[in-house]
DNA sequence: AAAATTATGAAACAGAAATTCCATTCGCCA
DNA sequence: TGGCGAATGGAATTTCTGTTTCATAATTTT
């Protein structure tokens, strides 16, 4: 007889013998459990059939990790799944309610994350009530003719245009990120023309350097997309299309979300209408 | 005949339907409606006869309920109190539905952008969720008696790196930034010491070398507080604290959002920290 | 290297679930 | 009151799901 007893009664302990064992289950099973574990929700209402699919293993496989975890079979462990949904949602619910009633039991270093995270969440909201399609359509139009795009960013923004060069790169449109201040940019620069374009972005206190290089490119005839925090930026006035995307701000430091997520939609929109969609 | 297409697609249309039609609603499928509404969870999870027997009527009772407020089929009116249960406290969420409800001609561009700010507040609501207090003053307190703290990021996580090597250097926090693939790197990391600190970070598919220098930092005694996505990343096993961020994704590109935030907290907490505050 | 053990894939199976059907009851109007 | 249509309960039915089984592959042990 192998009475076994010892299941995880909950999410967390569940998760916690995973880990532990992780280095001792079989591949596929493995494999289920970091599914499992990265996909809680779909565990929680699938079917056995469609989890399987999706994690790319047999349903059989699925009831052998419940049962190597203790379980009886795949639907008792579906119930911890559940059952944390549950929960989950009630303590969010007071985890909000903690919030507005200014609860004191948070760290600083907790209060200074949420600071960012409200920061991000306002930039966001900002942004999408303030973008409107036609500028996001003729910025596209511009870059989408683009032999090279070159981006141009520095200090606080320089982030922004590293994803959006890594974003690029996967798409395979051909860029040019300036990287430094040091040397080589003029003459690099000096290479763009009218078939190219640049992305500038740049927030006050704007840095001399990319507010001097879009200039110099704008004169030279290369179009100008910029990112920008306000119609008085120097950046609007060498800019062919600008956008103004305000962040919010926490402990001086002004999240990049919003700025990040229309970079991107600029990159993936650019490469969708190269494919002709 | 009629043909029934405008079920309600969510929670509250469904909620507003049944409020609107309760005087008319026969009597068993009014009880139903009833309960329905004050038990949502349970017609998330239950099964028919389950919840028929909860609520003290017949399994059919529950088909014919359904079907009056347009759904084929019970299974259909379950999907969308499973779907409520997912996407509560959302709030981003529902407030982009309405804007696509008023706004009506949106263009690709448009709903692009759409996108990935949905998936940078999908992932800002969901750090805010995962990330407990202890294990954020834990990363402070390893960050805080750092003399150097090396930032370690390769690729799409580069990104963050950059952004707080801007941010300790505003906050006069000595660090050092690694920069690229080539030359210098094995050098500079040779300098570390136990008394130094490592902030790395890495998602899947995780960069080899983020991960192959947080080893050796880690065996050579350096604490490594790590962001990563998943308790089977590569860099948990190195870290001394790390942080599970799963960043929602839009278009095969992740939000950066979350990460950003959490980084940006630890180099604030820690130069607060230091100040003696 | 061979044998034994364990893991895996695919399909068959059994059981439960949702749905449909039909007989009966209820409520309403002539 | 009698007749009609809608509503309801309960069983029959069908669809689908979790589980089991078995043959094969991989891995470990001898």
């Amino acid at each position: 007889m192998k009475a076994d007893l010892d299941f995880p009664r909950d999410f967390d302990a569940l998760r916690a013998m995973v880990l532990e064992r992780r280095d001792t289950l079989p591949k596929r099973i493995a494999q289920v459990a970091a599914y499992a574990l990265d996909n809680p929700d779909e565990i929680a209402f699938g079917t056995a059939a469609s989890i399987a699919a999706s994690a790319g293993v047999q349903p059989s496989t699925l009831i052998r990790f419940a049962q190597h975890l203790g379980f009886d079979g795949f639907t008792s462990l579906q119930g911890v799944f559940r059952e944390r949904l549950r929960e989950r949602n009630n303590s969010y619910e007071e985890r909000l309610k903690a919030l507005r009633g200014e609860g004191g039991g948070r760290t600083q270093a907790r209060g200074i994350l949420e600071g960012f995270l409200s920061a991000a969440s306002r930039s966001l909201d900002t942004v999408s009530r303030n973008i409107d399609d036609p500028l996001i359509e003729r910025a596209v139009d511009v870059l989408k003719d683009a032999e090279t795009i070159y981006l141009l960013a520095r200090r606080r923004s320089y982030p922004v245009a590293s994803y959006m060069a890594y974003a690029l790169g996967k798409l395979q449109v051909r860029y040019h990120l300036i990287e430094s201040a040091a040397g080589l940019d003029p003459e690099i620069l000096a290479f763009a023309s009218p078939r190219d374009a640049v992305v500038a972005v740049s927030f006050s206190p704007y840095a001399s350097g990319t507010i001097q290089s879009a200039r110099v490119l704008a004169e030279n005839g290369v179009p100008v997309v910029a990112i920008t925090d306000s119609a008085f930026s120097p950046l609007a006035e060498s800019a062919t299309v600008w956008f103004e995307v305000v962040e919010a701000d926490h402990a001086g430091f002004r999240s990049l979300a919003a700025t990040m997520a229309l970079s991107m939609a600029l990159a993936v929109a650019v490469a969708e209408r190269r494919r002709g969609a």
